[in-house]
RNA sequence: GCGCCCGUAGCUCAGCCGGACAGAGCAUCGGCCUUCUAAGCCGAGGGUCACAGGUUCGAGUCCUGUCGGGCGCGCCA
């Protein structure tokens, strides 16, 4: 809660050394760099300085060490380099403390305290499936709700449905021809309507024709249109509530596109009122484009029906309306960014002071994947592959009597769950993959289980020992020790930086860092008892590492919550 | 054609606001179950950071151009 203790240090550090320069410590902080481990923790390079004080930097560096010093932290020149390393004592148990205090929750802070954003996220179009690729929206989303919660922010999260527009009518006119009346309310039968109705309009233009129509006769608000639009909306959002269930997702608000229809009238207006809007080839369209040399904004159709873009910004407005935010994200494919810039810049244009607060946070694309042509993994398959899968192992290590679960069924759930999620966000998300079975289910290496497995790992340790009410962490000496509590003490960092970038694999890396340190660490036992945990006859020893070993249980469980992955005890 | 994004080991990707030798996972090869759960650990090989200029004391990182790839560009969302 407090500030992390790797940020107290570097800004202590950078204090000293601007006052030993003579210069505002807001010039030397940003100097101030994490140094690769073989230096220090942290580093000041003088270079810059060289011309002005006309002195090469090694002297530089050897002057300014020997006139700096910060409690806690061992200064030494090196080179053009100024570099501090944390001292062990009182550094470590400073770590460990502050980790295990807050447990889950460690790295939680207050910068958002009294803030509000609003994300938008999964939103998926409905009376299409819920295939594969929109998990990048729905976890991304998640995550980064997650995230903001973490530093005090209110999150309102908002599942925009794609409830409204032509797709209906795809539907509608598909079912008409290839529908079977008896499974109106189920969603797989729905999207292979969908297919071949959209395959067929494709062709047919008097087809596509009869979809514009039954959407155009939903707006008129023909209560046939209407019911058969109500009931496909249902079975949509049935199905979507398993699959986040099964995620974990929860939203603040389900409120779609529909909400906006007959909203959308006054939004046209106040356009025409402060940007003007005119007609082009029988479209309305907004009259000034929103940027140079960039296609116009279209409000509505020759028929008259609105289009998407048009209940965006009704929706833009109205959840300005309601919440007051201080950021509105859009968690949608990059490849709506023209559109984003488009609303966001009529928005601007309106004169809406808050414009600048609408964030598109762009991800990359899937590709090998569309549901126009049917190429589509649905998500639902896809997690259950990845629980079997995981429900194989698990069960060998159920008879191997590594573990004793009564549930193996949901356990192998969380670990599958775990690896698809945590498979999405471990990349950043503007790039793009190409779907691929044996990548997206993989659980060794970088992925989800295996932070999962390090996590079960150390509850498993911490069942057989409980770390004492003190301990000393001056016993933590050896260098896996002293790398693990470093990669602990980063870890509010990434935290901190993963929304400053509305980046969720920032926090996904760093885990894997966590991780991998501890596994290494915990491994040496496997060779050499004495570096066991679990140590005999050193109580002292042993108190300091179930400490720390505790410590890492509280930084995994509070990553892996925040990615949206679950934590297992065992597994 | 115009706009946005991307181009780092065989493959998938990290690389912070330019700074100390370019890293990890997978794959390959070789070790470690007399293990606190081997979904783990250790080691080896493998890279003209697409190319060419420029800025800088210093460029994978910033700027320009070229090439290659992805996406977008009026009545779908």
């Amino acid at each position: 809660m407090s500030e992390p203790i790797y940020a107290r240090y570097r800004s202590a550090f950078a204090q000293a050394l601007a006052k030993a320069l003579n210069s505002p410590v807001e010039e030397v902080e940003p100097q101030v760099k994490p140094a690769e481990a073989a230096h220090g923790d942290l580093t000041f390079a003088t270079f810059h300085l060289a011309k002005a004080q006309r002195k090469a930097p090694p002297a530089i560096a050897s002057a300014l060490a020997s006139s700096v010093s910060v409690p806690g932290l061992e200064i030494v020149p090196a080179g053009p380099y100024v570099n501090a390393r944390f001292a062990l004592t009182p550094f470590t148990a400073e770590v460990i403390d502050a980790a295990r205090a807050e447990g889950r929750s460690y790295g939680s802070a207050e910068s958002g305290r009294g803030k509000t954003v609003v994300i938008d996220y999964s939103s998926p179009n409905i009376a299409k499936p819920i295939a594969y690729h929109h998990i990048r929206s729905t976890v991304i989303g998640h995550s980064l709700a997650n995230l903001y919660r973490s530093q005090g922010y209110r999150v309102e999260g908002i599942n925009y449905l794609g409830d409204w527009g032509k797709q209906f009518g795809l539907v509608a006119a598909g079912f008409e021809e290839y529908g079977d009346p008896s499974r109106k309310g189920d969603l797989a039968h729905l999207v292979e309507v969908y297919i071949k109705a959209n395959d067929r309009a494709e062709r047919e233009p008097a087809f596509d024709d009869r979809a514009r129509d039954f959407f155009r006769r939903m707006e008129a608000g023909e209560a046939v249109a209407l019911s058969f639009w109500r009931e496909v909306r249902e079975s949509s959002v049935r199905e979507l509530e398993k699959i986040y269930a099964r995620l974990g997702v929860r939203f603040e608000h389900y409120q779609g596109e529909s909400l906006y229809q007959g909203k959308t009238e006054a939004v046209i207006e106040e356009i025409a009122r402060t940007v003007g809007v005119k007609q082009s080839q029988g479209a309305l369209i907004v009259d000034m484009p929103y940027a140079e040399g960039e296609p116009p904004v279209l409000l509505k159709k020759a028929d008259g029906s609105t289009l998407y873009a048009t209940r965006d910004l009704a929706a833009a407005i109205d959840r300005h309306q309601r919440f007051g935010f201080d950021r509105s994200l859009y968690v949608i494919s990059t490849d709506q960014s023209l559109h984003c810039r488009q609303f966001f810049g009529v928005l601007e244009r309106m004169g809406k002071e808050w414009a600048d607060r609408l964030v598109h946070v762009n991800f990359g694309r899937v590709h090998g994947m569309s549901t126009r042509k049917g190429k589509i993994e649905l998500l639902n398959d896809v997690l259950d592959e990845a629980r079997n899968r995981a429900l194989e192992k698990v069960k060998e290590n159920i008879l191997a009597g590594r573990i004793h679960t009564a549930d193996p069924e949901g356990l192998a759930e969380q670990i599958g769950v775990g690896a698809i999620v945590f498979g999405d966000l471990k990349n950043r998300r503007i790039t793009d993959y190409t779907f691929d079975w044996e990548d997206v289910l993989s659980m060794e290496g970088h992925s989800g289980p295996y932070l999962q497995y390090a996590h079960a790992r150390a509850c498993s340790i911490l069942e057989k020992g409980r770390p004492p009410a003190g301990y000393e962490a001056g016993r933590l000496t050896l260098p896996e020790e002293q790398a693990l509590v470093r990669t602990v003490a980063r870890f509010p960092i990434a935290v901190r930086e993963a929304v400053e970038q509305d980046e969720p694999s920032v926090v996904a890396r760093h885990l894997l860092d966590v991780a991998a340190a501890f596994s290494r660490w915990y491994t040496l036992g496997n060779q050499d008892r004495s570096k066991r945990v679990l140590v005999e006859e050193d109580d002292s020893l042993r108190g300091a590492r179930l400490a720390l070993t505790d410590a890492v249980r509280a930084t995994l469980a509070s990553g892996l919550s925040l990615l949206g992955v679950a934590t297992p005890e065992e597994m």
